[in-house]
DNA sequence: TTTATATTTCTAAATATATAGAAATATTGG
DNA sequence: CCAATATTTCTATATATTTAGAAATATAAA
């Protein structure tokens, strides 16, 4: 029998957060090009408004999957290598 | 500016499905013990009912995570290890 | 052919998620 | 301090997903 554990949780999460379109776009995006704050990504992204981008990058950061570094008003964020190499290696070019 | 394309596409429907707990143990589940039928599968689930497990497993094989073969009455389900190792590594115990 | 078993499709309901506007919070620069 | 900018939180709404019972379909075995 197949339990739920905090492993398998872990995984769902990181799953769940790449499973939509613009996280996994966001998540590829800061591949190519590290720290970007959340304002540079809306601008890559086709008309998100700034709250739905705060709530996708809450789960990106929550599940593991991004790093953020705080500056000033700023907070520029960057793939988790080795969550991605972890669960998502397509991520890395 | 990041675009939708097939190649993103594809990618979301694989996290996608991963991304719920009951699919990720199936897929687990398939990486360990291969060619299990729907009610295999189900017998290895706490409490799932049949059409249930129909509709994740559409959605496994929908995006190319899982094969199929059919014999009879069964249908047996095994991990598709390019799928798996392109996009979910994690799944290869 | 009838029966039993496996799986899918249809349908509906409960729950979860994505979205964004408005207000709130935080920090920098003038 | 005040104004400007970045991000978050609150709130609400629209949409999507999960779930399973019942009916339908498919195949094999008696």
């Amino acid at each position: 029998m197949v339990e739920e554990n905090a492993e398998i949780t872990q995984a769902v999460k990181v799953y769940k957060a790449l499973g939509e379109p613009t996280r996994l776009k966001i998540a590829l995006l800061l591949t190519e090009e590290k720290n970007l704050c959340c304002s540079d990504i809306g601008g890559k992204l086709e008309s998100v408004a700034g709250s739905t981008l705060s709530h996708h990058l809450k789960q990106l950061t929550d599940c593991g999957l991004l790093n953020l570094r705080k500056d000033g008003t700023y907070i520029y964020y960057s793939v988790n290598r080795e969550m991605a190499e972890k669960y998502a290696p397509y991520l890395l070019v």
